[in-house]
DNA sequence: GCCAACGTTGGC
DNA sequence: GCCAACGTTGGC
């Protein structure tokens, strides 16, 4: 099982949308980087953890905690010409975008702010912590996951 | 809302 | 394949 952090904005879509859709669980749609269809496309796997981390409005940080129910296939709003992810680009014979379904899993009692996360000496090495980092999809490894979880706490 | 840091595009 | 211009992200 691998660990990963999904960035949303939270006015766009947030963990309390998540938490209220069918099934509590979403396409997680509309990624337009390559490094982060990557690994929708080809790394993120069901079952997989995934801290869910609020960006831009305040307070700014991992909020909760979601799994991943199914993993990489084609974002099929690429196609539609009529949706604001279009990308005449993609084809349904050869799909350039790709996302997975993920299910909310629980909040934490408290958001873990960016600033606290940033100042966590275990996180240094976080991609999220780093300089300019803006990576949507990013990989945790398993033990800055356990020190999250354990901030949550 | 500003703007630094990135990512992408396209002329050459 | 370089790199200037442009577009986007996201903290502040």
């Amino acid at each position: 099982m691998n660990y990963w952090l999904f960035k949303t904005e939270p006015n766009v879509f947030s963990i309390e949308d998540l938490k209220n859709s069918p099934n509590k669980t979403c396409f997680w749609e509309g990624v337009r980087n390559y490094q982060a269809r990557n690994l929708l496309r080809d790394d993120i796997k069901k079952g997989d953890s995934v801290l869910f981390y609020h960006s831009r409005v305040e307070p700014i940080g991992i909020v909760g905690l979601a799994v991943v129910t199914k993993a990489g296939y084609p974002d099929k709003f690429a196609f539609e010409p009529s949706h604001k992810y279009f990308d005449p680009k993609s084809k349904p014979e050869n799909p350039t975008w790709y996302g997975v379904d993920v299910k909310y899993v629980r909040h934490f009692p408290r958001v873990l702010t960016l600033t606290e996360l940033k100042a966590n000496k275990e996180l240094s090495k976080m991609v999220l912590t780093q300089k300019g980092s803006r990576l949507s999809i990013q990989p945790v490894t398993e033990s800055e996951y356990n020190t999250i979880l354990d901030l949550s706490k």
